[in-house]
DNA sequence: AAAGATGTTGCAAC
DNA sequence: GGTTGCAACATCTT
């Protein structure tokens, strides 16, 4: 579900309310959600929450024990706060309290995908090894990017959507970004010209950047802390709009599967490049 | 009404 | 390397 705008909106959204408050209580009703090798989850009771990032789509918890927590909402997770007055939801699997706070933490989940795993201090420094994160796209140089991405010998909506080549991107923001940038999904990157590969750079921080004002994209679950709703669903211009016509030319929004994944895109205004092998046989 | 789709990702198989 | 399909699970659409 929430990808790196949503899960930005969630992170910005907990820190007033969780940053420095110390855990009182935790209750667990869908044990396997937590992923935990060495620390019990009591071990949480009494340590303070002394950071909370953002790293790709995973919200990670520095706590005061040098522990981690690093929460992955796949699909259709949601951490959601809600005070004594609210009725409880279904799909609830974990509830944090705070040390004089009315206020508690949900963790929710529709279809268990998601989890939260606790780190030991050493856990934690091991862990960028077992799963190597590329760079943020908000925070990658374009002449990195550029490098790396030209190297690439797949299509360019997979390139984008691995986590190792950059953190944060999902199905919904790089069938934006591609549009906005004029690129067909199934491009080799080997046959974008340097102006198209820099366009692609600007074109993902300006996506981002806007869909992290709106506060992300809702389609069915997603939903900020506070229950509300983002407003970047508003603005896409082909995901969610097959058969649609395109805002830019009327030409209908098409949808394929690339790289396993329903793939919206404009026809017309995302050709495929020829690439010059193919278009220069002397 | 059964089958297919859904914002993710890890793994097996080819 | 690279791909594809499937699995985890609940719900909504065709």
């Amino acid at each position: 579900m929430p990808e790196l705008p949503e899960v930005e909106t969630i992170v910005q959204g907990l820190r007033p309310y969780i940053f420095k408050r110390k855990i009182s209580h935790l209750k667990i009703f869908l044990p396997k959600i937590i992923h935990t090798k060495k620390v019990s989850p009591n071990h949480l009771i009494g340590t303070t929450i002394e950071n909370i990032s953002r790293l790709g789509k995973n919200i990670i918890f520095q706590l005061s024990n040098e522990c981690h927590l690093r929460v992955h909402l796949k699909m259709t997770g949601q951490l959601l706060i809600k005070f004594p007055e609210e009725d409880f939801q279904k799909h609830t699997h974990a509830i944090f309290s705070f040390d004089g706070e009315r206020f508690k933490l949900n963790y929710r989940d529709i279809r268990k995908f998601g989890f939260i795993q606790i780190f030991s201090a050493e856990e934690w420094e091991k862990w960028p090894k077992e799963s190597p994160l590329g760079p943020d796209p908000l925070e990658v140089t374009f002449s990195f990017f550029e490098e790396k991405i030209i190297k690439q010998k797949r299509m360019i909506k997979s390139v984008l959507l691995d986590q190792t080549f950059l953190a944060g991107l999902g199905n919904i923001y790089v069938d934006e970004i591609l549009y906005h940038s004029k690129i067909h999904p199934q491009s080799l990157p080997i046959n974008l010209s340097s102006n198209a590969v820099q366009e692609l750079y600007q074109t993902m921080v300006k996506v981002l950047k806007t869909a992290i004002l709106l506060r992300g994209s809702t389609i069915r679950d997603y939903l900020g802390i506070s229950g509300e709703a983002g407003n970047y669903q508003s603005k896409h211009q082909v995901y969610g709009r097959v058969n649609a016509p395109c805002h830019k030319c009327g030409t209908l929004i098409r949808k394929i599967k690339v790289a396993g994944r329903g793939t919206c895109f404009c026809p017309t205004c995302q050709k495929l490049e020829q690439g010059r092998r193919q278009a220069d046989p002397l």
